[in-house]
DNA sequence: CGAATTTCAGTGGAACTGAAATTT
DNA sequence: CAAATTTCAGTTACACTGAAATTC
C-alpha cells in the first residue's frame, strides 16, 4: 500500500489538525443533510427557535454565529418550504419575528437523528471517555476566543 | 453584560465545536501568515519540499491534502518569489520537479515562528498536558476519516 | 440626530468538478 | 489503448463588506 504521510511539521500542529477534523466533519454532516434537503444554517437556525422561541433575524444570528446578510437567504429557504413563518413584529417595526411551524419542529427532530449519526461516524475511533473529553477541551478553546 | 448563548443542541454538537475551534484557529493562522504575505498553502508545501525533498506538483498535492489544481497557483505564487523552483523532470516529462530554494528555507523557518504563536493563542486557556491531549484525540479522529 | 434592523449586491479564500493537452 | 500529470475554467458553501431603506 502506498502510504503518504503528511509533514511532520502539519502533523503536529493543532491548527492544522483541527482544520483537518473540521472539514471531515464538515462533509459528513454536510452530505447528511444535504441527503434531506437541509444546510448547516438551517439546522442552526431551527435549534436556536426551538430552544429559545420567537426572536428577531438579527438576534437569532448573534445566537447562532451567523451573518445578517446571510440570514436573509436562511430564512427565505425555511420560510419557502413553510417550516418558519415571518412576521413583522408590531412592537417595533424594524424587526421581523421568525416562528418555529409544526412542520419545522418536526424537520428539527428529522435532523437532529441526521446530525446524531454524522457525530457517531465522525468520532467512531474514540471512547465514550475520549468523546466527553474532546468536547471539554473544544469548549474551553472555543470560550477563550477572542 | 449581555451574554448571547448558542443552542445547547450546537454547543454540545461534536461537529460543531470542532467547525468553531476550526474557525478560530483559521482566523489567527491566517492573520499570523497574512501580515508576512504568506497562506496557508505555502505553509504546508515549503514544509512538505523541506522535509521530504524536491517531488511532483501531484505528489506534494497528495501529501499536503491540495487538490492538483490548487497546487498549480500555490506554485506560481511560491516561484514568482523564487521561494521554491519549478523544472520539467527529465525522467518523465509529465512532471513537474519542485524543489525548494535557499530563500525559500529561511521564509519556512519565519513561517514556523509565526504559525508558533498562533498555536499559543489559539491554545492560551489550555494546560500543556490538555494540549497533547487534544492533539492526540485529533489525530485519532483525523486518522479513522474515511 | 444616532443607532439598530433588514436587505441586496458583491468580494474573497478554500475546496471542489470537469475537461483538455501531454506524456508514460 | 488506459492512466497519470499539469493546467484552466467554472462552481459551491461559507464568511464577510458596503451601502441603502426603514424604523426606533
Amino acid at each position: 500500500m502506498e502510504t503518504r504521510t503528511a509533514p511532520a511539521r502539519l502533523k503536529s500542529t493543532p491548527s492544522w489538525l483541527l482544520n483537518q477534523a473540521g472539514g471531515y466533519a464538515a462533509r459528513l454532516v454536510g452530505e447528511g443533510l444535504g441527503a434531506v434537503g437541509a444546510r448547516r444554517y438551517h439546522y442552526s437556525l431551527l435549534a436556536a427557535l426551538a430552544e429559545f422561541g420567537p426572536d428577531s433575524q438579527a438576534a437569532l444570528g448573534r445566537r447562532c454565529g451567523i451573518d445578517p446578510s446571510d440570514m436573509v437567504a436562511t430564512v427565505n429557504d425555511l420560510e419557502e418550504r413553510d417550516l418558519v413563518r415571518r412576521t413583522t413584529d408590531p412592537s417595533d417595526r424594524r424587526r421581523n419575528a421568525i416562528t418555529i411551524t409544526a412542520a419545522g419542529k418536526r424537520h428539527l427532530r428529522k435532523l437532529d437523528d441526521v446530525l446524531a449519526g454524522a457525530q457517531d461516524r465522525l468520532l467512531d475511533a474514540l471512547s465514550a471517555t475520549e468523546r466527553g473529553e474532546l468536547v471539554r477541551l473544544l469548549t474551553k478553546v472555543i470560550e477563550s476566543a477572542g
